[in-house]
DNA sequence: TGTACATCAGTGAACGCGCGTTCACTGATGTAC
DNA sequence: TGTACATCAGTGAACGCGCGTTCACTGATGTAC
């Protein structure tokens, strides 16, 4: 699965063009997560990758696209996953499933450009940066619409036609961005308590939504938060 | 109801900070919605107000915060009518009420300070511009938050031990942003046209997260939006 | 293997732009007597 | 009703800042013969 397996050799211009995103990329995280995304300029950037400025710009249509890099990459492979879950399956599930999985592989490939656990320090810098939060909100509502025809597609619905496509990647993106939150606010800033957290909070979907809470039984489920706060 | 009700009759001085505010206010957004947000300035809008742009600063803080200053109005009516949604009403049922009914007394409320036609164009403008939908989103995620609380505060439960007040709201703000999206696309740019587009997909929750949709029966509500796309 | 040329990543320096801030000041409104 | 003073909205002009762009140029890599 590694991209050297269809692209012809790489030679060594594109190599070194490799090499000039990724030093891009690191420094650009790295002082994110040290002194915050509004306090470090592109130039600091260009410095520490120890080129000029006007080469940051070749890479990056901007400093926001720099930031997101990494994200897209998982993004795309979490859309991936949804594209190929069984046909049968029902879609919450079909996005709940996808997500554990691409989540499993999502490390690796994350690797290859930068240190996973830099990748995860900085998902936190977004929720603590106004702008940033901001942006990443935008995408993501970017990305649901795309989820939702794949998820239309699957069921063979006109998406403007059925408002059930866009109703359950919506709900499915809300609990995730409740969970990225929670998450990013703890101490624990691993991919798996992430996972952790979002499929509990999934399973809670359906009992938030039906009826009077007191009478219903919540369940060891329901307080599967009081352990950490 | 009026603000006069309460407060000592207001001077000289501050009927006149009042215009000045309301020019200001006016004036940016009809800027925004003939010309855009991006292409209007804090410059354009004092001139267009007849102050200088020092005074612009003084009743905004930023150009974004002017943007969303009748946002904010009608955020905080709705969330008066959360509050005071009756007890025993199950929580999606009180978030639906609250909204239908802070729409009918929005009108109002908005046009105290402007035409309630333009702050309608301007929702339009909002999700057609990344920078202001990207702050419209974490707004409402922020929104999102205080109304949670007002959720668990009526059912007596601690937020952070309890998942299901913050999932509730986040499902209904999910559908509340879905819908917007589609209304703003649409022709039709009326508070009645968003209130039953909203309800319509409110509806649809249910259905979109259960089971096989190829074996349920949508019913003619799955379909409501097949005449109008 | 060597030469000639084409391509293209990277450079350095300067600039345009708009947001938001700072400063020292004016003049209208409000208040005390 | 009139005078003296305090408050405070508004001003004008200049500035700092960082993003993103533009320009004319260099030198390394790739390719053709």
């Amino acid at each position: 699965m590694k991209s050297a397996d269809t692209a012809p050799p790489p030679g060594l211009r594109e190599r070194k063009k490799q090499r000039t995103r990724d030093a891009l990329l690191r420094s650009a995280l790295e002082l994110f997560t040290e002194q915050g995304y509004e306090q470090t300029t592109v130039d600091d950037i260009a410095e520490t990758a120890e080129v000029s400025q006007r080469t940051f710009f070749r890479y990056f249509a901007s400093k926001e696209e720099a930031a997101f890099f990494v994200s897209r990459l998982a993004e795309s492979h979490f859309v991936e996953a949804v594209r190929h879950r069984p046909r049968g399956e029902a879609p919450l599930d079909a996005l709940r499933q996808a997500l554990v999985e691409s989540w499993e592989t999502i490390g690796e490939a994350v690797e290859q450009l930068i240190p996973l656990e830099l990748h995860m320090r900085f998902y936190r810098v977004i929720e603590s940066t106004p702008a940033l939060l901001a942006a990443h909100l935008r995408r993501a509502t970017e990305l649901e619409e795309e989820i939702a025809r794949v998820v239309a597609d699957r069921e063979g619905l006109d998406m403007d036609a059925d408002p059930r496509p866009r109703v359950v990647v919506a709900v499915f993106g809300a609990v995730m961005r409740v969970t990225e939150r929670i998450w990013s606010a703890r101490d624990d800033a691993t991919l798996t308590a992430l996972r952790d957290l979002t499929t509990a909070y999934l399973d809670q979907v359906e009992p938030a939504l039906t009826g009077n809470w007191r009478s219903d039984t919540p369940g060891p489920d329901g307080r599967i938060e009081a352990r950490t706060t």
